[in-house]
DNA sequence: GTTTGAATTGAACAAGTGTTCAGATAATAT
DNA sequence: ATATTATCTGAACACTTGTTCAATTCAAAC
């Protein structure tokens, strides 16, 4: 037997990502077969090449295509005026668009070391482009004496990490809403930037 | 032949653990085989197992230690007295010690999925009391008023989340000294928790 | 100098790896 | 109903995987 039943291209191919992207964040990327994936989908190993050159290739477009649809989303996120109110619009989005794709996140960030290096260097400009967004708003917030930002650069990594940390232990359902969390990172982010009262 | 001029066990065994520890950081524990690490070491891979009993032991050994010297270092830090000086001693201490062991908290933070049931659940236990020192100081602080703290929790993973992160951008001999880093991250924590002049 | 025992080799095992491809099948176009 | 073509199978390729173990070698004890 070969080609099953309703089987098509423009079905089976996104099927093909969705079960690599489950696998690799389960699993991580070195220790998913091609034959899981491809057992995941219900198809033969042989199959995937139809979609992919090969592995490598498969992880990559996961990743570039995640940072990808995070710079757009970013862009067309609604921002408002002044520093503080648009830092207050990039916690937001950030924690909203990372609790909403958990697998894309956790792989954008632990399989860096499984790219290769062109592919690394293509995906490392994406997340830099984005620091520059949260960067831009620092620079403008100091500009306009709205924050009191220390180092730039510590300043948005440190942000970054602390919201994409949320995706660790965050879970629906639990004790907190989607909004409380939001909420409560934004009041952390604002104190981390607006001088506070007496510093010892 | 056979055993190897100068061969020692209390010297191979250190080793083989260092070797793991480099390439499970560098490519990931899947990525890695017995016979890369033996490489490393100059041994021949079945050499391997008289110091583990099975690769698997080899990456749980590395992040039960990790945590357990980690435990233990914080547990011997001066802390200070108050509220705030317990805060600002982990805050050093915690960027203090990752930044002294880059690729034991790159495997802690990164491999947990690859340990078995068991073994993720020991590890994890660990982590979580290394959590509650923080919690406690919050607890603390709050309750003797020296600190705005908000949802305990959550701000106990933003903060540890923020401080383990700067293992992934800074680089010795770079722009900031540590001191400057310590300083900056206490900065930022600082203003995380005591209540900002007057909320909008 | 001989015996003893720990340390290590090197080969073997069965299973799994990513990838290729000739051939088979089913949907579509005629 | 027939021909065409995109889709998929199943087997094969050469190689790597974690782990075991009899045989060998070296260092220390006597």
């Amino acid at each position: 037997m070969a080609r099953k039943t309703g089987s098509h291209s423009d079905i089976t191919g996104p099927r093909i990502r969705a079960a690599a992207l489950r696998l690799f964040a389960q699993h991580g990327y070195a220790a998913v077969s091609m034959r899981q994936i491809a057992a995941e989908v219900g198809v033969q190993a042989g199959a995937l090449y139809l979609y992919t050159p090969d592995k490598q290739t498969l992880l990559f477009d996961l990743m570039d295509g995640h940072m990808a649809s995070l710079l757009a989303a970013w862009a067309a996120e609604p921002k408002g005026d002044g520093a503080l109110a648009q830092l207050e619009a990039f916690v937001r989005f950030h924690i909203r668009y990372h609790l909403d794709r958990p697998d894309e996140v956790f792989i954008a960030y632990m399989e860096l070391r499984n790219l290769s290096p062109e592919n690394f260097a293509a995906v490392e400009a994406q997340r830099r482009a984005y620091e520059g967004a949260l960067e831009a708003i620092f620079v403008e917030g100091r500009a306009s004496g709205a924050m009191d930002v220390g180092d730039v650069r510590l300043t948005v990594m440190a942000v970054i990490a602390m919201l994409t940390g949320v995706t660790t232990w965050y879970r629906d359902g639990g004790r907190l809403s989607r909004e409380d969390v939001e909420a409560a990172y934004w009041r952390l982010v604002r104190g981390m930037v607006v001088g506070t009262p007496s510093p010892p």
